[in-house]
DNA sequence: AGCATACTCCGTACGCCGCACGGAGTCATA
DNA sequence: TATGACTCCGTGCGGCGTACGGAGTATGCT
């Protein structure tokens, strides 16, 4: 489990914006701090940069969560100084903007796939959905990470690809929220059946052989109907993760395709 | 932001399953430990009970975020020494756990509002979304908390009032898990645009006049069309948090009440 | 009555963490 | 050649979760 303290600080969103965009805003050599691609300053040449810095950062969560990830082991698996990594990134949160939006750089444009909306749509999410397997630690990055380029790049692909529904723009944002918050919740599930696979060293289903009749008996006909009845017929049974996400995924994609066949 | 070291570590699930259903188990009064309802034992009689552990650490969690929660901070509250809670809990993940657990208890059962399975289980996602409004801490308490009975209280209501729909109870499972998912994704987004106001001491709105043009510089039609044009047209505007919930909300229920008036 | 025992309370200490600060070394520029 | 902006980073601070073990206390047994 997981946490890491935010709240409070002002923390300078100018300078994190600024680093967050680099290289992508308007042309303007005259202030091109905190870049790799920038004028040559004067001091001595870094011996790092904020990319090999993110790269670092992410191999670290994603193998032992963003908990595991600290600035001690970033520099040391950089061989530099933990102070040094201050130069380049003013603090770990901004360290995990960053990295947010490397893997989202990773991603591919959904309004490229073959097909209608409905194809294109479902692909953005699978690849979201994807990501997320792919490095956990994201779903713990909670709290308003700044916007950065490729994160928009990809939203604005999906909203390209929900622009054929002929929905007006104020329901086609509304419609990418909903897809984008429930793939982010189902993720945050799977994510935990994970972690309990991990934790106690057994699969689910083991887990759940073992320690279900314990539970089973907390859960009878009296005390909890309807998860007893759903239980009984096996509703529970590993029916695995991505089945469940596609199935709640094409009812939301239902529910916006009746919004445009409907009326309007 | 926000971390907090998990993983890894065994944790003896049994006892936190024990410590989180104390009282709601089968009766055994021969192991009735670490309850506040339960046989005497022998040593000094406690001073604190798990319930005022739990209490203090919800109006921490409440006050200043998951982040803010610490040990210590609860003690002091109590008046205790920072050790003396580990007799109560075994550790701050089991806390957090029984914090999470507590908060359901406040929530009121859907299957017994007014109205058909749909007005129910709207209900039952309203009240998550204002529990998590009023509780933003939930939301960053990712990884397997192992579920208790409050929590477990709720979604078996919830079944309840799907079960209406005639659907096959796997359905209902996962439909439940839909909504469930999308309201806690959604209610991240929504606690995100709050941070950032309680960031920045100005409102969105404020924060967006002031460094949107700034921003908008880098969304220009050439670089994120979809999201330029979206941005003309108002969409971004704040049409608040509460009504793209419910849109998204309506469009997933009108996903499964596809499933029963259609086929099937 | 008296003692063993099981229990609560908690001070101390350890090993982590993020990061403020300031000194030392490096190099483009004036 | 001297200036001063820049990189690198050792040290140290205040915070964290919690292991350990000792002291005090109430119960149950003889």
């Amino acid at each position: 489990m997981i946490v890491m303290r935010d709240e409070e600080g002002p923390r300078d969103l100018e300078r994190s914006m600024r680093l967050l965009w680099r290289a992508h805003g308007e042309p303007d050599p005259a202030e091109a701090t905190e870049s790799g691609a920038a004028v040559r300053r004067r001091g001595p040449k870094p011996a790092l940069s904020v990319e090999q810095i993110v790269l670092a950062a992410i191999e670290i969560a994603d193998a032992e969560g963003l908990g595991g990830l600290s600035m001690r082991k970033v520099a040391e698996r950089l061989g530099v100084g933990t102070m040094s990594l201050y130069t380049y990134v003013p603090a770990k949160a901004e360290l995990v903007s960053l990295m947010l939006d490397a893997v989202d750089a990773r991603g591919s444009l959904p309004h490229t796939v073959e097909g209608g909306w409905r194809e294109q749509t479902a692909a953005w999410a699978r690849e979201d959905w994807l990501l997320y397997q792919r490095h956990e630690w994201m779903l713990q990055a909670s709290g308003r990470q700044p916007l950065g380029p490729n994160t928009m790049r990809r939203f604005d692909s999906a909203l390209r690809a929900l622009r054929e529904t002929g929905l007006p723009q104020h329901e086609l944002v509304a419609a990418a929220d909903v897809i984008d918050s429930y793939t982010r919740g189902m993720a945050v599930r799977a994510a935990e059946s994970r972690q309990l696979e991990r934790r106690t060293g057994t699969s689910e289903q083991a887990w759940w052989d073992e320690h279900g009749p314990q539970l089973g008996a907390r859960i009878s006909e009296a005390t909890y109907p309807a998860v007893y009845l759903a239980w009984q017929s096996g509703a529970f049974d590993s029916d695995n993760d991505i089945d469940s996400f596609e199935y709640g995924l094409q009812r939301i994609l239902d529910g916006i395709e009746g919004r445009v066949t409907g009326e309007d």
